[in-house]
DNA sequence: GCAATTAATGCAAACGTTTGCATACTTATA
DNA sequence: TATAAGTATGCAAACGTTTGCATTAATTGC
């Protein structure tokens, strides 16, 4: 009757299981099994209670039915961000459209927090001890080895964004080859002729600006090309001092003709430091950057750019870390997203 | 005794409020108002729970919690990203930063989903009915007039992010003054000198573009201007169309003296098309643009812009969202965001 | 046609809290 | 000293599912 489900929807309550099994006349079990598709039922049974739940309306309650099962069907993903800056970052925003997509398709919800430093208690312990999520994604900033062993102890399914400082092996992990990136880039700026190629971080310390120069190492000596420590820059997280770096680079007796950059507002600065110094790019030197976001291909000339798979990143976190939720015995894997060369009209010699 | 905390930890079993209860000598309740916090329990109690709380190391099961009081202390964040593209603005994510900050604040996890078109069941309607978040925020582009009606029926807490096109007066909703952002750069414009003044819009028919013309042609009426059809033009969602639109616009007899653009992209293609022609910015032609990412300020010579503070468009709807959570009958609210503009070399006559 | 096997469904406990109501214990009031 | 008015705590139901085990019904093998 579908005064049932209207009463129901007066009082603002909600069509449960028990209602559709009374309905049916069949048990409450009965009907849970027909929602999760995990016994057979027959045929006849199944259809008539899908035709009441789509009658009187009905949904499934998540609360119950996580509390239920001890699952929470959602999937945390932590972020570094200490302030907007990082939060906007292109770079994270397509690997969280990524995780999103594989959440949404496996019917994972999607839950995002913000590891902020300052509170009492983290965050992400919160997610872990508090049960909100059946595992989580963090970045290796936020993957300290406390955590980690307490995940690990917890038995917590986690997967980490980019290479983790320790237990490199005992962890599953995802990261940007970083260092085939500057690898591949010293390869083509040699092939189309360059000589001399400096390249500017955006700070060493940070692991991914380690892997980047051991990759522009190994390329130099691969097409043998000396292998020169002043023509390795470090901004020190300051874009702005790539403008005074290039001019002295420059200056050298024995100056670059070209350079490579660790971010696109370093090649930015480059290029006007170069400009400023009458140098044509790429006649004269030639300037290739890491990431094609968020404006390689506007700058003048359009830049060439060791591009970054980001959505391959978030996706094979999220594949990986719903794989290990739901086999807790999924061993750990250890994935590199290779990078791609986009070469525009800045290297083009 | 540690032994409990330790085999319960061994079993991998979590201590619960019974655990607790027993060992202080109490009933649950009580533990659960101490840990609640919404009854007087009196010190001595409340000190002994709260101690052996600690000593078991105590967590809450947000499964267990969220499911007794009918809550689910998340709100759900809906992206009508139909690609990455849309995903990766950096306009969306510093309101995204916002709106987890304040979540975090309150106490609430926040759900993230993206409202794909093709899926059987709409995400957003999913949240909802099966109680996966407490209440919802939601772009205007996402908020169909079905969907309203069905969150208002359901009494369902909800804030659409940018003035909807329905119910402006019986919705919440926070949005930019995009109106009041051309005004004031039409007006800044004029009292710096330039007399024609032009503007590209990314795409007229979005109530964004519309409401942004509105406050171009009452910019142009405040001081004086006459308004001119073909001064407003339109790049149809395709940025590459602004540099023939710039060349031909500069083609007219009456050639217009400033350029405001819709967003970046479209400013470096005008930039673009002003050089090739040979007229120099800021002297012979003005160019100011909406938004301040991500490249105005890198661009030459550096773009004035309408900034637009997206950090407190997140805030706001957040905020109130979760008022509303928490007292059903808080009323709607409507809040526009205001524009900030920020003078550069661009328009520096 | 009967036992053995398999398929379909029912029963009831369990999940860990919250919360309305009842009760016991204090303290103030007359 | 009895009574009222708090104050602090306990009791037990309820929230809507899932799931192990038991039971019944249908099918198969001989």
């Amino acid at each position: 009757m579908q005064t049932v489900a209207l009463e129901r929807a007066e009082d603002n309550m909600s069509v449960t299981i028990k209602d559709i099994a009374k309905k049916v006349g069949v048990a409450p079990s009965t009907v849970s099994r027909v929602i999760n598709g995990n016994t057979v039922i027959s045929r006849k049974t199944k259809d008539r209670i899908l035709a009441v739940m789509e009658e009187m309306d009905y949904h499934p309650n998540s609360l119950a039915r996580n509390f239920a099962s001890g699952n929470t069907y959602a999937i945390g993903l932590v972020i570094d961000a200490r302030d907007e800056q990082t939060f906007s970052n292109t770079f994270f925003n397509r690997s969280v459209y990524a995780i999103e997509t594989v959440s949404q398709n496996f019917g994972y919800s999607l839950l995002i927090t913000n590891d902020r430093e300052e509170e009492k208690q983290s965050a992400v312990e919160k997610m872990v001890f508090e049960k909100k999520v059946d595992g989580i994604i963090l970045p290796s900033t936020s993957a300290a080895p406390k955590l980690i062993r307490l995940l690990k102890k917890q038995k917590f399914p986690f997967i980490i964004l980019g290479e983790p400082g320790i237990e490199k092996a005992e962890t599953s992990w995802v990261d940007i080859n970083n260092a085939a990136g500057s690898e591949m880039a010293v390869k083509s700026l040699a092939k189309t002729g360059y000589k001399k190629i400096a390249f500017i971080v955006e700070n060493r310390t940070t692991v991914f600006s380690v892997k980047r120069m051991e990759g522009y190492q190994k390329g130099l000596s691969e097409v043998g090309y000396p292998f020169k420590e002043q023509y390795i820059q470090d901004c020190m997280e300051n874009t702005d001092n790539a403008f005074l770096i290039t001019k002295s680079l420059m200056d050298y007796l024995d100056a670059p003709d070209a350079i490579l950059c660790g971010n696109n507002v370093i090649a930015y600065q480059v290029l006007r430091a170069l400009k400023e110094l009458g140098l044509s790019v790429p006649g004269q030197i030639g300037v290739m950057t890491f990431d094609n976001y968020p404006f390689a291909e506007y700058m003048d000339p359009p830049l060439s750019a060791v591009d970054v798979d980001t959505f391959s990143l978030g996706e094979q976190a999220a594949t990986n870390l719903i794989r290990k939720i739901q086999n807790a015995d999924y061993e750990n894997q250890q994935t590199l997203i290779s990078t791609k060369l986009l070469l525009r009209e800045s290297t083009n010699k």
